[in-house]
DNA sequence: GTTATCATGTAAAGCGTTACATGATTGT
DNA sequence: ACAATCATGTAACGCTTTACATGATAAC
């Protein structure tokens, strides 16, 4: 058994797969647009695993030349890349991730911390979660729209970030109606 | 200038801070009980994030010789280490985290299982996220019996994660009435 | 001429993980 | 004897990031 290889080389797969014949400037683009929100990658990352999976015969290269553009590489999954992405979706223990919040981090130290930073720190990650709902909603809205099936998916994951920053939202109204007694 | 120390410096700082003249063992079970929901790290990291505190002169080691247990090192925050801690707390730019979902990256792949997988999936997540809230419910309720000024953030905290819980379950609901129309 | 977009990488650095090592003491 | 708890590390590995490099075309 081979030793299992990060989840971000799968998410790069099953994008190449969503979206066969694209470049990897454009791929960059979308995970970008996609799913940065739950599972970002950088740039040189994502060219890396496209690399890799290229090495690993599960995408093909072809080299695309432009006239009003510089020359690029497009991919696209083979039968053994779709196995390997089939494969990895089926497998319920693949379901791996982290999660770390800096808010958190500092709110678990706020004894230490002045009233008006708490509120400072408060009003910031309102700021911060006000934004994602904004762009949440706009995501949600536009996906439902589309009747492609990667619209559905990618609309429910919209809503699931939507949903969740409302509940702390909501949170941090409690949390200042408490603090203010 | 100097360069910037990563976040989980000062979550051991903190810790420290928070309680004086711990081991490193003790302090090992206490970050698995408290700030590993929202910012996991390994007894390995801890442990030297703990020898650079100290070379940085944030924290002060003492050899503690005990007769029912093997010999251990206890630590105590600096001046300058409480410095450096208020500093940090003081500082919106350094709530950075990240987020990394192995369930919604799973999921944004969707149309790629069939059905009863996707069914699978949502089980496992709805299992997951049934057992925070039952973790998370069972530490407010006993934050919420102590009065000291550690506890209130702790509770708050873990009602964060409880009422973020709750929101992605009825996620799920929905999802899942919206799959079998 | 300079900025913006397209396009793909290299290099350096470090955070964080898992697996393993070591050894004392206590309880069964 | 053996397992559990206390206690602190080493070693290897690699994912991931930031900063930088390169160069083409297009627009202003």
């Amino acid at each position: 058994m081979t030793t299992a290889l990060p989840e971000s080389t799968y998410a790069v797969l099953g994008l190449v797969d969503k979206l066969p014949r694209s470049s990897g400037y454009d791929l960059v683009g979308v995970a970008g647009r996609s799913f940065a929100h739950f599972w970002p990658i950088s740039q040189t990352l994502l060219y890396r695993e496209l690399n890799r999976l290229a090495d690993l015969g599960w995408v093909h290269a072809t080299r695309v030349e432009q006239e009003r553009s510089p020359s690029k590489w497009i991919y696209e999954t083979t039968r053994p890349g779709r196995e390997a992405l089939t494969d990895w979706l089926a497998d319920p223990a693949a379901a791996k991730g982290t999660v770390r919040s800096g808010f958190l981090l500092h709110f678990f130290f706020a004894e230490r911390m002045r009233p008006e930073q708490v509120r400072s720190l408060l009003d910031d990650y309102r700021v911060v979660l006000t934004a994602q709902i904004d762009e949440f909603s706009e995501l949600v809205e536009k996906l439902a729209t589309m009747s492609t099936p990667g619209a559905r998916t990618g609309r429910l994951s919209a809503l699931h970030g939507l949903r969740t920053a409302q509940a702390r939202l909501q949170w941090i109204v409690d949390v200042e109606t408490e603090l203010t007694l």
